[in-house]
DNA sequence: GATCATAGTCGTCTCTCTGACGATAAGCAC
DNA sequence: GTGCTTATCGTCAGAGAGACGACTATGATC
């Protein structure tokens, strides 16, 4: 029985399933959109599904999210443990521990505990699909949590919930973060930047004031002395992500 | 082997042990304070460790969390599980998931995965040991998180870098949410709240400006009619948490 | 009971930052 | 060239924070 069971006794432990589960959010077409992968197997065959595996039985939490990332996208992802890790501008994408979902019944199979993890990228091709997902897309999160599920479908298991929170964390964290360079390439512009914050939070923002917010804020940006058209109208300065990863005084999340 | 194991193939999982931890912190004689219990059995035997259990089979992470945490102190805790869930001025404490660690080598007997939760809650009277603990006290974190381990030596496990994060957890979370209540009993006044973020951050406010900034930001505090001089002094007016949780804009914590 | 120490509460001033918005610059399509 | 697009600089009013003066109402002490 359980309530006999010695609290720390190895010998006589529940067995779980251990899984990671990645939340990966990208800017394509001034929309904020994450990866979905179809499920090829029961249960929730040919529901579409948040990315993730289970993890390896000598590999830790962070590293069996960067490998499922990995064989998903072929991203390299830096992990960011404590709180400052990634390097600015190089060229991989955001990875951070979202949090645990393990609700007795969220797998009909058995018991599950999956740990998600939120994954900010630049804007990458249409990804294979691999291992036993059937497909791959990009998919607007605005369709994803509004009203109407993707093709009329929920998502399988929890991931609706887990997707919801890991987009509200990167709204919030774009707040007072530097994270939204991590939807940038290496190098951008103040504009797309600001397409950016516009796309994660469903705002239009004014390109004078976001523009002294973000060149008046030390260590946001560091410019790397080119210019270009890419966008359009005149020439912009090309800059990377400075070292700062905290924003102080915060980027201001217009209200409705 | 593990490679050939399909990914959502439940009769072929590694096997892991889970667990929850608990951060219990609370206001005490100005310090921040977290709750400590002697580890009674190998590994660790005799150092102190995070309160935590295994989770049951049948039971969720937070209800594992909110169980050990009545077992370990009679508190009944809110959890909040997605964003907002408390009601204003409850007797209970706060609970929340902090993160979850699972480092393969965390636990020198076997594979754990550790869920860790943060407890917020008003100053209580000692803890009684429980469970296979052979006692339990409230520490100070700044004697834990500096360079001199209790008792001349570290938490057990990994807890110290648990505890490191669930205190960074508090001190970030009390500037843009109302938690800093959460340390309060249901009553309270202006010059108490102003006590418990000088205790969490370490810091000397203005009492003037705190004054200003907590009753004029609309819906955190609630006017509950009564006085009280227990702090000596003139009067104070009484007051109940208000029902906002988020602060806008936030409360600044200074800088040294 | 007068005095003092302790907290609480209200006001004022200055500085910084934000939001709103005008004006100018420098490319591209035609 | 004209027109359109985007980038960048500047100005101004209002909100909010930090610094601090002033006053109030208790209990403690002589």
């Amino acid at each position: 029985m359980i309530v006999a069971m010695s609290r720390y006794d190895p010998s006589a432990f529940p067995p779980f399933a251990v899984t990671v589960d990645l939340v990966v959010l990208t800017v394509r077409d001034h929309a904020l959109c994450a990866l979905l992968v179809r499920r090829g197997e029961p249960p929730f065959q040919g529901y579409w599904a948040l990315p993730g595996g289970f993890v390896r039985p000598d590999e830790g939490l962070a590293e069996a999210a960067s490998r499922e990332l990995a064989e998903e996208t072929g991203l390299r992802a830096h992990s960011a443990p404590g709180h400052d890790a990634a390097g600015p501008g190089a060229a991989g994408a955001h990875l951070e521990q979202l949090a645990t979902y393990g609700h007795p019944q969220r797998d009909p199979r058995m018991r599950v505990v999956s740990v998600a993890y939120l994954v900010l990228a630049p804007d990458l091709p249409t990804p294979r699909a691999g291992g036993d997902a059937s497909g791959a897309r990009w998919a607007p999160v605005a369709e994803l949590l509004g009203q109407s599920p993707v093709d009329g479908v929920p998502l399988a298991f929890d991931h609706g919930l887990i997707l919801a929170d890991g987009v509200e964390r990167a709204r919030s964290k774009i707040e007072y973060s530097s994270l939204a360079t991590a939807f940038c390439p290496a190098e951008f512009t103040v504009g797309e930047l600001r397409r950016v914050y516009e796309a994660v939070w469903g705002v239009v923002l004014d390109p004078r004031n976001f523009h002294r917010k973000v060149t008046g804020t030390p260590g946001f940006l560091l410019p790397s002395g080119g210019t270009t058209t890419r966008q359009g109208g005149r020439p912009a300065q090309l800059f990377t992500a400075g070292g700062a990863t905290v924003l102080n005084p915060p980027m201001l999340r217009p209200e409705p």
